[in-house]
DNA sequence: ACGTAACCATACCGGTGGGTATACTCGCAG
DNA sequence: CTGCGAGTATACCCACCGGTATGGTTACGT
């Protein structure tokens, strides 16, 4: 299973045209959003755009990477602030909690498999990595049991689609108290 | 909470065309399908569609209309064959999972809403009416334990997104275990 | 001093997007 | 027999799509 997705070094433009793109696409949607958008709000152009990236899906999965590593270190980040136990498995929910507040279009990869799956584009393997991911993470904490894992998988996917497209305003709380009802066993 | 989406009587020709709407949409996306290959699929043309239905945006309403329509009368239909009590919330997990190895794109709500999403469109009211009937379905079948329903809803969506994005063969299977659990308080 | 990588500006390409216009044929109800 | 709703066929509109071409300006390493 490899999660490993790197991404080589930008030059300044290129970091910038992966901003307005990220930010775009993750808000508006990834066709819905054209390259001459991408190079306007990055303040340059169609031609720097495509000397640094190629063709807009390498644009579109390299976007996908960044995203993953950026919510994994994130979420990461908040595990390893609770000490070791099964309170680091519902920790996990508070990072998705904290996180919607700024990113309130739910799951990127979510979003972006609604609009490239099934395509053969280059971006589909990250977005089954990140669950892959997500799902391996929850195993971990708890102590590789992988049943419980998925299960508490099933309660953070469900919880973003709730909140996200149910607009279900205490969905995540719901998740923490069924995934605390998992836990007892 | 208003989920009377009644859809009016379709001319012939009206009819093979949300018929092929309905398909590319949900198979291709909603921005992936132009109107003129809906009329050519539908076997009719663009002046017929804009005519029965004034708008691509209004013959996305009713895909959603309707698809909610069928997708409820089938959850309901499994729902009923089980005796009353706990293994009727069993029972959607079995209907999600007959239904999904046809319609192997997912939730077409979920889909829709990464496309739509927060843009005033006029589908976006009938993918929270159906996310907030799902929920409401479940809280149904519990016997008014809205918490618990919530909960059960929940994992109904975590396992639609972890088979179908996350390509999590046994999400399903997953979900019923985590829900029996809950069930079993 | 020279090459080169990065970048900017602009114009262009064929294809397609949603939506409209015109004009014709059919079947049916008054 | 006339009017109308449904449907067909085709051509058109402008905007935008992803992608390419040309040509020029900096800055930096050798």
């Amino acid at each position: 299973m490899s999660t490993d997705f790197s991404i080589a070094p930008l030059t300044p433009a290129g970091e910038r045209l992966l901003d307005a793109a990220a930010d775009l696409f993750y808000r508006r949607g990834i066709r819905a959003v054209g390259v001459d958008l991408i190079a306007d709000v990055a303040g340059t152009t169609k031609k720097t755009l495509y000397d640094r990236f190629g063709s807009k899906d390498a644009l579109v999965a390299l976007y996908l990477r960044r995203r993953a590593q950026l919510w994994q270190a994130f979420v990461g980040d908040h595990v390893e602030r609770v000490p070791p136990g099964p309170g680091r498995a519902l920790a996990v929910f508070d990072a998705l909690e904290e996180w919607l507040v700024d990113q309130d279009r739910g799951c990127a990869f979510v979003n972006a498999n609604a609009e490239i799956g099934g395509t053969g584009h280059p971006g589909e393997a990250v977005i089954r990595a990140d669950k892959a991911a997500m799902r391996a993470l929850f195993t971990g904490l708890v102590g590789g049991d992988e049943d419980l894992g998925a299960q508490l998988h099933l309660l953070y996917e469900g919880a973003n689609v709730a909140v996200t497209a149910g607009g279900q305003a205490d969905g995540i709380e719901q998740a923490r108290r069924a995934a605390t009802r998992l836990l007892r066993g």
